[in-house]
DNA sequence: CATGAATGAGCGTTCATTCAT
DNA sequence: TATGAATGAACGCTCATTCAT
């Protein structure tokens, strides 16, 4: 196939006209329409069933155009989860950073705190990106499904490993960290899929609140 | 549209053999291989991505004949379903009706420990099945995958009911209990994918043990 | 395949018990069966998309049973038409028989009439296989509908051949008798089709009489 | 269903290119070739039996090409109908209305006369549709065959029509205007069939002269 | 001899991807 | 550069026919 010479690149690094030109302007216009109509889509009806034409006619472009953009849907999938993605991750390094660095109790509860927070508005700010991670995170990484699939393993690598350190520095129970992570990380993307389907009219601070008398003090009565 | 006549059915009603015959043998036998065919591509690669043909082809048979088993392949993970389902609506029945009848504190106590050890036997005996439902029940229910969805729904919905009975008689705190619902499911099916997944050498008895700690006493070290 | 020995036959020749015994009408009967089931369906929605399970069913047997009485649809068409094919064949010849044989005019007059009168009593007898024959006859003899096509093919010709006959014997006028024939074979088919189809709720010998008036005196009115 | 915007539509309203361009050109020439191999595969086999590929192939197009011009058979079906169907829909319009207006003899049998020309002009500019309208038109209306079907059930609704009117204004017998309707389309049909199909070496006028002879004059010599 | 299970070709339709315009 | 036409490999499903039971 490719025989010689360099493939056209599908999003070309080196664009016609100057960064903040008329021709920039449109690409970047045209692929957030391409992300957010195929948002939209994948949260009504998953992703797999959802067609490329789809997207693009959802858009205002034709099928076509869509290449020009992304290689395929799954390209826009990790597009999509790109900037969610990035800010976790920076959150989670930062949280790794202040821990190695400090010793201070109040520090290392700051940090944690700083990491939650961080989620928090993670979650706030692109909540669709939320659903979409939640309905579409579990099970085989197949087709265009992976990135996200491939986000919720890091994500719970990475809590692992905070949790490990909050445990040697005597913040959590010593129990299987693994154990205690995902009783943590399952219990709230229930409750934070159920909130976001609008399952509930109280605001989040509430739901926030209920959760963490759950999570410190257990659910019995006493 | 049918003006005259019977249809024929898709799995006639009456069958020709007797019913230990050979016929009724190759029956079964092939509709439990097309079932165990299904599960492990399932779970291999999810429910969309599987053709009917690949599952007819693994389970040794031609494409035409998967339709003289199932109407379609949503019929046939409502098959793999039906056992499981059953089994949980069953205990979930008998959990409540338990609970009307008594009012004894440990009674009471004591129908929701049938409930759980109910529960781990459904999972012990079909691990394959809890690893379906833990991959596929989130998201829209889209084809094939409804019945997973749909029993998703069902559970929480139930589990729900029930807690809101443990409340009323002081065995839970009292937030919402929809919330302390969702943390315990979601918790519970973080863990038992990561369990059934392989994810941990030791067995599950210890697992249940950390997890009954965890749910009792918060993640708080005191 | 058939190296040697001859091929079982679909419908024995040298059948098992006797003539009138309990096989044989056993065998007349399920025969009888699949010829009405089908000739409904056929009726109801056309010979092609009938399929051959569909008639079994309608009939009672099962799919693999169709083919010990008939080696596909095709044949059961031919089956179905056989009666009434015979019975025209017969009064054709008989009709042809007594034009040559006489001359006086009465005699060839009466010749035709018992044509006709032969003619309304198989409509009469199987107002459904002339439905049959109306609705299936025109057409390129694709498939199964290819004995329905080739009865009206034939019946054209024995027409063509009579009219030429009574042209000859001055009864009819002297224009091309394909035209001739064409013209009341045509006109007693729509006729047909709409009185069998229930369009019409007076009786047949009022429709007869109609156009009967209409043949021999033409449209005008005078 | 569609929850979320448009879906891609089967031909697009807004074309890309200008109106006498190339892909204009193309797509012209593209959806012709598909009906004209169509309708030749449907006069040599019938309409069901002629499967969308075999249209595809014969028209130099691959299988999936076939749906970017037509959703289905039937619809293509359809399209080969419409123009003549819209040339008879308005031949008789402007017949009904000439009735309407006019009085005088004469003008009324202008009125049909025109009619008639109208029809044939319609005949002879296309009478491949006309043969297949006159091999599809009967029987039951089951799928791609159905708009055949319906045109010729228009078709005589609107002819007893102007047989009342004619009746009325004592240009024909007053007998039952459906009789004299069908049989004067059921003989024009059955002639006209047969001369499509080549069965006569003379030219249509003459042709024309004799039915018109027989429909005046009646079948009787005198 | 009846049954319905099995086959596998075929149908209508969809879709990701490529490419001429 | 945007477009949508074209492709052809799937897919879900049906069906005529054969064959073990």
């Amino acid at each position: 196939m490719s025989t010689a010479g360099p493939e056209p690149p599908r999003v070309p690094a080196d664009r016609p006209g100057p960064v903040g030109g008329k021709r920039d302007r449109n690409r970047r216009r045209r692929t957030q329409a391409l992300l957010d109509a195929a948002l939209e889509l994948f949260l009504a009806r998953g992703i797999q069933p959802v067609s490329v034409e789809a997207i693009a006619a959802s858009a205002g472009l034709a099928k076509g155009s869509f290449y020009r953009y992304f290689a395929d849907k799954r390209e826009l999938v990790a597009a999509l989860l790109a900037p969610v993605s990035a800010a976790l991750a920076e959150a989670f390094d930062a949280c790794q950073v202040a821990l190695t660095d400090v010793d201070d109790p109040l520090a290392v509860f700051l940090a944690y705190q700083v990491l939650g927070v961080t989620l928090a508005e993670v979650v706030t700010e692109r909540p669709d990106i939320a659903r979409l991670y939640l309905q579409e995170g579990r099970g085989p990484a197949s087709g265009a499904r992976a990135p996200v699939v491939e986000l919720s393993r890091t994500l719970v690598e990475r809590a692992v490993e905070l949790t490990r350190e909050a445990q040697a520095r005597g913040l959590l129970r010593p129990v299987d960290p693994r154990v205690s992570t995902l009783t943590v990380v399952g219990a709230a993307e229930r409750l934070l899929q159920a909130y976001l389907d609008g399952d509930w009219q109280g605001d989040g601070e509430e739901l926030v609140r209920e959760v963490v008398g759950i999570a410190l003090g257990g659910l019995s009565p006493e």
